[in-house]
DNA sequence: GAATCTGTCTACCAACTGGTAGACAGATTT
DNA sequence: AAATCTGTCTACCAGTTGGTAGACAGATTC
C-alpha cells in the first residue's frame, strides 16, 4: 500500500490546490480527502510546502513528458510542431483546469518552490530555444525573438484554458462546440502570425 | 480624516489582495499596512468579503470608465477603437498586476462576490456585443462570434499582461523595450486577426 | 526472539484567523 | 449643556492552521 498513499495525497493535492487555490487548502482538508490521517501526510512530505513543490515538479515533468511526445509525433515542419506541442500543454489544461492555476501560482509561492519549477522546465526551453534559431535561419519560421513566440503560444494556451472561466464571469456559458471552434481560430491565428514573409 | 481612511484601506487591500492573493492577506496585515487598527476597518468593511466586494466593484468601475474614455478618444474605425480597448485595459494591468491577479481570482471567491462584479461589467459587455454585430453587418471587421473576438482580446491581455511574470518564471528577465516590443506584435495580431477577409 | 524499520495513528500546541464587545474622544445636533 | 453620532481604539474569543511528540502494529533484519 505504502507508495500508493503518496500517490493518492500528490493526486488530491494537485486537484485541490489547482482548484481552490494553495492558500484555500488545508492539510486536514487533502488528508480526509484522501482518507488518511493528517500525521501521514506529514509524513511523506514533511511540510506544506514540500507538498506543494511536489505537486509542481510532476505537473512540470508529465508537462515536459507530453511535450517531447507531441513533437516526436508531431511532422517535420516547425509550424506543425508548434501547434502539436501548445495542443499538448492546453489538452491537460482544459481537462484539469486545476493545473494552469497552480502554475499561475508559482510566482506567488515561496521562491524555493518557483525555483525548483523553473529547473524543472529549464532544459525544455532551452531546447526549444535553440530550435526556433535553427528554424528561423532555414527561413521555416518568421525571424522573431524567441520570447515572442513563447509569448504567443503562452497567449495561445492561457486564452484556451482560460476562456470558459472567464468568458462565464461575465455570465456567457459557451458550449463545448463554441470553445472548440474558439480553440481552432486562436491556433489558426498563432499559425499565421509564425508563418514567414514571403 | 474620515473618508480618506476608507480610500487607503481599499488601495492597500487591492495591491495586497492582488499580489499575494485574498486568502494569503489577513485583516492584521492590511490594517498593519494602513497604519490603522483592524477594528476601523472591519468599521468601514463589515466583513473580509465585504472588503474583497468593495475592491473589485472598485476595479470593474475603473476599468469601465478608462474603456469607455478609450473608446470616445478613438476614431470611427472598429479596429482601432478594439485596440484602444485593449490597450485600456492592458495598461492598468501592466501597471498593476495585482489588478489581474484579482479579477482571475474572481471564480474561486464567494458566488455574491462574484455576482456582484460581474453585474458591474454586463452592461459594457452588452454594449460591446452590440457593437460588434453592427459593425460586423457593415463588413468593417471579421465576421464571427463576439465571443470569439472576445477570448481574442482577452488572451491578448493576459498575454500582454502575464507575459514579464510568465517569462521570468521559466528565469528570462525580459527589458522594458523587449516587453513593449512583444506588445506591438500581440497587437499586430489581434489586428490581423479582426480584419474582414476581402 | 530481539531489535529495528516503516507507515500509520491519536493527542496536543502555539500562532494566527475573522469577528465581537465595548470604551472613549471629538464633532454635531438638539 | 445634554445627547447623539462618528471614527477610532484595546481587549478578547472561538475556530482553524501548520506542525510536533510520541504510541503502536506489522514487516524485516540481525
Amino acid at each position: 500500500m505504502a507508495r500508493d498513499t503518496r500517490v493518492g495525497i500528490l493526486e488530491a493535492a494537485t486537484d485541490l490546490f489547482g482548484v481552490r487555490g494553495v492558500d484555500a487548502v488545508s492539510l486536514d482538508v487533502i488528508a480526509a480527502e484522501v482518507g488518511v490521517a493528517k500525521q501521514t501526510l506529514l509524513y511523506w512530505f514533511p511540510s506544506k510546502d514540500d507538498l506543494v513543490q511536489a505537486v509542481l515538479v510532476q505537473a512540470a515533468t508529465q508537462l515536459s513528458v507530453a511535450i517531447e511526445a507531441a513533437i516526436r509525433s508531431a511532422n517535420d515542419d516547425p509550424l506543425d510542431r508548434i501547434e502539436a506541442v501548445v495542443r499538448a500543454v492546453f489538452r491537460p489544461a482544459v481537462r484539469r483546469p486545476a493545473l494552469l492555476g497552480l502554475i499561475r501560482e508559482v510566482s506567488r509561492l515561496s521562491p524555493t518552490v518557483g525555483e525548483r519549477f523553473q529547473s524543472e522546465l529549464r532544459p525544455l526551453v532551452d531546447r526549444a530555444v535553440a530550435y526556433l534559431h535553427k528554424e528561423m535561419d532555414r527561413g521555416r519560421i518568421r525571424h522573431a525573438d524567441p520570447r515572442l513566440i513563447a509569448g504567443l503560444c503562452y497567449a495561445t494556451v492561457t486564452g484556451i484554458a482560460t476562456e470558459p472561466e472567464v468568458l462565464r464571469s461575465v455570465g456567457w456559458q459557451p458550449t463545448t462546440a463554441e470553445l472548440r471552434r474558439l480553440r481552432t481560430e486562436l491556433l489558426a491565428f498563432l499559425r499565421a502570425a509564425l508563418t514567414p514573409v514571403p
